[in-house]
DNA sequence: TCCCGGTATTCAGTCTTGCTATGTACCGGT
DNA sequence: ACCGGTACATAGCAAGACTGAATACCGGGA
């Protein structure tokens, strides 16, 4: 993907990892593979564990260290009630991004006169 | 509005600008109001202005000055071809991100058994 | 044995972008 | 003369994603 794609990640990455773990708890290098099969196929991985440390500071997921039989021990993070609180406030935000951009998308593809000032 | 949207409308405000402009020509200030308009109530003024550089500067954007009745000259901001694929490749960006995270959202108000792996 | 590839995490440095704060300039009304 | 609304510009800061490299654990093949 393109310079467009990374740049609007931006606040929207932490939000999709959050949702993630709301789902099930996780660990990086499994939230990287599964963002890839999910078509997020340039996602670094630096960005990810980056992105784990920041949220871990903040408190927003809990940690456990578990043994890997293939590897170094994984991190598994898990959503705490801060993170949920965070993670709705994403929704919310994003819903009214969300509807706004729709609306200018709307607007180009069914142009009219606008009465309203 | 909080600091998540400020970091989610990284990336996407030159979209959603590009996609105000692609409905007709215009000037900083009046880009301004209309986002305030909009609900964008904390936008500030001067990521516009600097927004409106970064664009013209790549060559997005034709502009042209043209004198107003109350106030120094405005600089008028017209889409040309360029842009045009810009905010095109914008939209293909948004799409997409906007459907994987709807599909998390409904994956999260709708939890299952994932039996594939 | 030694190396390689897959698993798993970490970090320093860079770039882009939005915000803050401030400054400049033009105009009309009081 | 002053003030407020219009209109643009910019320097410095903060946040977050990327690059590239390093570290570490394990199994299998030459």
């Amino acid at each position: 993907m393109g310079k467009q794609t990374t740049e609007m990640l931006k606040g929207t990455l932490e939000g999709i990892v959050l949702a993630i773990l709301a789902v099930r708890p996780a660990y990086g290098y499994e939230i990287t593979s599964r963002l890839r099969e999910q078509g997020f196929v340039d996602i670094a991985e630096g960005t990810i564990y980056a992105l784990l440390v920041r949220i871990e500071q903040r408190g927003l997921v809990d940690v456990q260290k578990v043994p890997s039989e293939k590897g170094p021990p994984r991190k598994v993070y898990s959503l705490n009630a801060s993170g949920g609180e965070v993670l709705a406030e994403f929704w919310r935000t994003w819903g009214f991004l969300a509807e706004r951009i729709e609306q200018l998308h709307h607007a180009i593809e069914h142009p009219r006169e606008e009465g309203e000032h």
